[in-house]
DNA sequence: TTTTATTTTTAGGTAAATCTAAAAAAATAA
DNA sequence: TTATTTTTTTAGATTTACCTAAAAATAAAA
């Protein structure tokens, strides 16, 4: 049984390695917003229990038993989001830091209902996958805004950037997840994309482009 | 904001105070699980913090501060224990537990659109009455079923026993919240009562009639 | 009203998760 | 390859919530 803050490091870590494959200290620390030094106990500590790989100096990774452990509360995370979009009609901008608590809560059987309530959700408010009980993901292959060309179009699936503001900035652009989108230009000015979605033409900034992601429709 | 572990205190002694005018260190104690010793530093903390009023030797009382924030803590966690059993399929024996972990999220927000989502629950699972977000209980007046005399019925509206096995006890006799009871008979011997429930005599304990509640319906 | 028992508090310590400041190792630049 | 910068670790403290053992206060019994 890990504490409350144990959670939150294996989470941590678990969220980096996707991009890097031996995770450093002070990413760590940023993320879990607290000194490098404190992140060097907590590793050790880690490491002590099975979850971590530690080489002094070199970084970790996560154990089979870590990992499991993290993708577990990143469930957890997810299905309560769902849940509180869904039920709670909290708006996608609003769920995180509340998930965020909720998502230590510990009881297996407690989860395995709401995934059950909830209707065996695959995705959560944000377009990220929510992996089954036994930790397996379904594959979902985005395709970022940014990369398709003038006359393709996709479906928004989801989104790589959490942040209220942006989160805010599409639902007022209307870039909800569910949407259709057609590219008609690319600005070479700036690399603003024009877009059409609901019969409307609107220009987003090659940033927020970035960060919305598609399922392809195929051409026309 | 208070931590977990003050949330728990404070509620406690709200529970206690229902019996007691001023609260007893011992008392604490053995409800919180901890010893004399550790409920004497806490409870200079939250003297300290002006949620309870502290005299050496003497034992504690809640300020008013101190008493809102105990009831919102019930609060919570008597809606948790609804959404569990009305929405989730928990039975009312296996609520309690997982509602002392969801009571500690901190959300004035969740709460309330909990609340609604449950569509604003006087009771809960128990029967305990559920106070508003002001703090304010509707009354309630329980009548145990051990009071009554013979010939007189009541509606089964609540318990004063949360243990599971008391529970799963009063499941199985079909003595859940909402029947109609009658009393047909006291037995001599061991106190043990004759009612009528769905139509069937059943015997039970006098120790189980004094744990149940019920709204009286007058003779007959 | 003493004596005895119970309750409560103090004194001194531990473990978890932090911190700051300084030392050590590794990576990068000159 | 040596010097500089960056990253990481150690050393030593702090805070929170506990603990045990012993002292002090209060309550109950003789
Ligand atoms: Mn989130
Ligand atoms: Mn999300
Ligand atoms: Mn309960
Ligand atoms: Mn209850």
């Amino acid at each position: 049984m890990q504490s409350f803050t144990e959670e939150n490091y294996l989470k941590i870590i678990y969220h980096l390695s996707e991009s890097t494959n031996t995770v450093q200290t002070n990413a760590i620390a940023e993320q879990i917003q607290t000194k490098p030094a404190s992140v060097t106990d907590m590793i050790k500590k880690l490491a002590e229990k099975g979850l971590i790989d530690y080489i002094k100096y070199q970084g970790v990774t996560l154990t089979e038993k870590g990992k499991q452990t993290a993708i577990n509360i990143v469930r957890k995370h997810r299905l309560w989001e769902v849940f509180l979009v869904d039920k709670l009609n909290f708006k996608w901008d609003e769920v995180h830091d509340v998930a965020e608590e909720l998502e230590h809560i510990k009881s297996e059987n407690l989860i395995e209902r709401l995934d059950e309530f909830l209707g065996f959700p695959k995705a959560d408010p944000h377009g990220d996958p929510i992996p089954d009980k036994n930790g397996r993901f379904a594959k979902t292959q985005f395709v970022k805004l940014i990369e398709l060309k003038i006359g393709e179009s996709g479906t928004i699936t989801g989104v790589s950037q959490h942040s209220s503001a942006f989160l805010k900035h599409l639902e007022k652009l209307g870039l909800t997840l569910g949407k259709q989108v057609k590219i008609s230009d690319v600005t070479d000015f700036d690399g603003s994309v024009e877009i059409l979605v609901d019969n409307k033409q609107i220009n987003i900034s090659r940033e927020v482009a970035k960060h919305i992601l598609t399922t392809e429709n195929g051409k026309n």
